[in-house]
DNA sequence: ACAAAAGTGTTGATTCTACACCCATGG
DNA sequence: CCATGGGTGTAGAATCAACACTTTTGT
């Protein structure tokens, strides 16, 4: 019967994080070595089970929490998993979420505690289950969503540069892309706000810091533009 | 504790579709009027358990074959869904799939033997739970896919006119749409076959009829091309 | 002959792409 | 004074959007 509530068909539901971080190496995931059974010593993506009285969201949200004290996190849910042996221990369905966060602001205290570490996504160890896929898909998912919307500030600091930001998209399309070019079609957007003051650090000349102008940018999804980079 | 597998926290795992279909009056869905509880006697859309030895992928499958007899339908998987009373009886997490099919092709024994109508999405009735929130999350995706890839073909009948295309796409998009322009556009893309038949229906004058040319489209997307209607 | 839908091109506006030089500053 | 990255504009190509008339044929 296809209508029935039957407990036989229970499984655990868990969720998975792909979380996404850039630095001047480039885009980077963050991983944890498993510290239990089964696949301890392994790398994994960070994750934990649904509870009872909790929806995918907030288990998402909570787990990210509990591994990096990060909260207020760009979170997205991706796609579920759920192929019959894939963990092992149990029939367990996973649903991913993928997160953007900037590596300056994590907690390098709780990260270390959990023997998290970023890896560039180009030599990222081997991962237990179908964390691999999981990785792939959200790679994939991110640039998609890159390439339509600009999002992805969530990957810099408050304050950024031009160079940052178009380092930040050639990661994540790993492409080129020209520097005249991006930077005229960003401020067509006019979602950044150009601030007096420069960062130094990069060049003798500095150059002018950026924020991102979130209710700019609201303003303009609702007529849902595009970005073609 | 994180990872611990607490069958406490199991959870049913349901599977929804929405079934969009489409004929001359524009996009359709598919629902049923439920003769089980709860919630007899309302619309739903069409849908099912996990079973444990299941994928959730098999389980769209054979939840749309066992309501319409098809098979070999355009099914992609949307969300998980978790709201912690969404469904009355028990704690259920379901994934909605979407499901592209052309009307004169489903089986209307089934469909009646279920209870399952279509509804153009201006007049679709309320639907239980969540669906109402599921079908217009799937809208949603269905205008996003089309916009950038041209799916969509498998809501049409294998040999279809080009007035039938457009007509499709400003259904879906629910835009006006050039004619001349989305033609041209269409046909730069060369994934048509013309025909040398004629659908003598229409018209006095009959129009040609067209084949999707499968392979040329899998072909091209390899190099992501783009369709902006 | 006429009604009804099919089919077909052009033009101006916009956007995209490719490309190279000067600027400001700290050392 | 010079090395380094920052900042800026243009022209030709490609694509987009708007637009109207002729063709065919069954009645």
């Amino acid at each position: 019967m296809l209508n029935s509530y039957s407990s036989a068909d229970k499984v655990l539901l868990a969720v998975d994080c792909i979380i996404f971080g850039f630095d001047h190496q480039g885009l980077k995931i963050l991983l944890i070595k498993r510290d239990f059974e089964p696949e301890r010593g392994k790398w994994s993506l960070i994750g934990g089970f649904l509870k009872r009285d909790e929806i995918l969201d907030n288990a998402a949200i909570r787990i990210l929490n509990t591994y990096t004290g990060l909260h207020d996190i760009y979170m997205e849910q991706l796609h579920a998993y759920s192929e019959i042996d894939r963990d092992p221990v149990d029939r367990t369905i996973s649903v991913s979420y993928y997160a953007l966060i900037n590596i300056e602001n994590h907690n390098e205290e709780l990260i270390k505690n959990y023997h998290a570490e970023w890896f560039s996504i180009a030599d990222a160890p081997n991962l237990i289950f179908d964390h691999n896929e999981m990785v792939q898909h959200a790679i994939r998912r991110l640039r998609y969503r890159t390439s339509i919307k600009p999002i992805g500030f969530e990957l810099l600091p408050e304050k950024f540069t031009m160079r940052q930001l178009l380092e930040l998209y050639e990661a994540i399309l790993s492409k080129e892309l020209d520097k005249r070019n991006f930077i005229s079609k960003i401020n067509s957007l006019e979602i950044l706000n150009k601030l007096d003051e420069k960062d130094m650090q990069s060049s003798r000349k500095g150059s002018y810091l950026y924020t991102f102008n979130k209710e700019k940018y609201e303003e303009k999804l609702l007529n849902d533009f595009v970005l073609n980079l």
